[in-house]
DNA sequence: TAGATTGTTAATCGATTAACAATC
DNA sequence: TAGATTGTTAATCGATTAACAATC
């Protein structure tokens, strides 16, 4: 029996399809699986990236991508892309490559993107403003409650919505509302403290943009964005690119 | 010949200062061995949360420390602190540890900390204007130079004496005054045609938080901070945390 | 000197890359 | 079916940790 080419690409869409749709059921046992830990740091680090490369080539309208393919446009190994995304299961499919918009789905759910958090910024400076106004984080699910700040000057300024209070209500705020991120953007002399109190109320994760170490319990989580050591890995390279050119 | 504890200490610091003299004269050889790269991108990494704690412990009067202690202030193995400074040369003395101030100093110049950089912001934006509020990075040798933004309503504006110039002195401003480093805090449609624009005209590294890699010539750094994939990251250990205790 | 602690080599561990059989 | 490309095992490479002789 022959098909037309149409009917091909409706037999591969289908089993495709199919293929996905019991893939995506799997995600029971998978998850435990991951949930059994040993999913490295490193690994951890690039989903981001595919995510974001998955992201363009959605919108860019590309439909399937081979690891090779995508190798070629990240600057990594194929090998490393079907490495690492076989920690989470079997995304690809022989001969075909990836489904671009599934993978994407997929290592977002990963990324917990399919699910709401809601979120508070303490420091209301450029900074904490700054975080206010990407307001791609709500489109990957996270939810600006509250912004709270010391500066009474700032009371009542309202970003994207969101009022700035005061920090005097944080803790009946942490209370009522249930509030799993905070995000420090404030000196580093007030951050320890404020953690605290962000600990003591039930908040699961900081992302801190403090310049110091957080020494918080274990099963806190704490993601830290040091400006300051970033650029600090900017000037060795320029230093080291110096040298490398005899000046 | 017996000495009294104060003549001890005397010629044990007499002793250091030889020492760390001597080794000081070693910048030459040795930064050329540095220069002959294999350093690692890890031990790079770990370079400025060094300098980080020894500042803090400087600050706090400590002197001396030996690799043990700094391990377990900073949660790292003593092996791996030694190891990592070795890549550097020896700071430290048997019997002794490392002088806090001394070991301090020779991680700033390894990382180019002593020299001063030219630097101007591209994106007068909240996150711009957060950066070039940051006082501290001028202490560390980064020196603002000027802020540019597409903006007419900013133009004039000044932050820390910095006046915001329109995007179309950009170019003119790079040949005149001696650039090195710009930091991107624009939208990404923006991000890459700025970044060939700087390229263009000597720019030697490039600060990027714009949400997307920039592809650009090899002797150009990039050091990007995509503050999407540290939230994800930090999502991610969410969910396996929520995972690991049953939910 | 004895004790402490480094610098450095050797052993282990983990992550990346290569290779290829499975399979779409 | 033949060709393409994955999933996965094995080989390599690199980074971390352990151990200890050198030495202050």
């Amino acid at each position: 029996m022959k098909l037309g080419n149409s009917g091909k690409n409706f037999v591969k869409s289908l089993t495709l399809f199919v293929q996905f749709y019991i893939i995506g059921k799997d995600n029971g046992w998978r998850s435990r699986i991951v949930g059994s830990r040993g999913i490295s740091r490193a690994v951890i680090g690039r989903l981001p990236r595919y995510y974001r490369y998955l992201g363009e080539l959605n919108e860019a309208g590309v439909e399937r991508i081979s690891s090779n393919d995508l190798s070629k446009r990240m600057h990594v190994t194929a090998s490393q892309i079907r490495q690492d995304l076989n920690n989470f299961g079997g995304f690809g499919q022989q001969g075909y490559g990836y489904n671009v918009k599934y993978l994407r789905t997929e290592i977002g759910k990963i990324l917990g993107l399919d699910q709401s958090h809601n979120m508070v910024i303490i420091g209301a400076g450029n900074l904490g403003q700054a975080l206010a106004n990407y307001a791609s984080f709500e489109k990957n699910g996270f939810i600006l409650q509250g912004i709270f700040d010391v500066n009474p000057q700032l009371r009542g300024k309202t970003i994207r919505d969101v009022p700035v209070r005061m920090m005097d209500e944080l803790e009946l705020f942490l209370q009522e509302r249930e509030i799993e991120i905070a995000a420090l953007t404030l000196p580093k002399s007030k951050a320890i403290e404020v953690s605290d109190i962000l600990v003591r109320n039930g908040i699961k994760a900081i992302w801190n943009f403090a310049h110091t170490d957080l020494n918080l319990p274990k099963d806190v989580i704490v993601e830290s964005v040091h400006l300051s050591d970033s650029l600090m890995k900017l000037s060795y390279n320029i230093m080291r690119h110096k040298e490398g050119h005899g000046e």
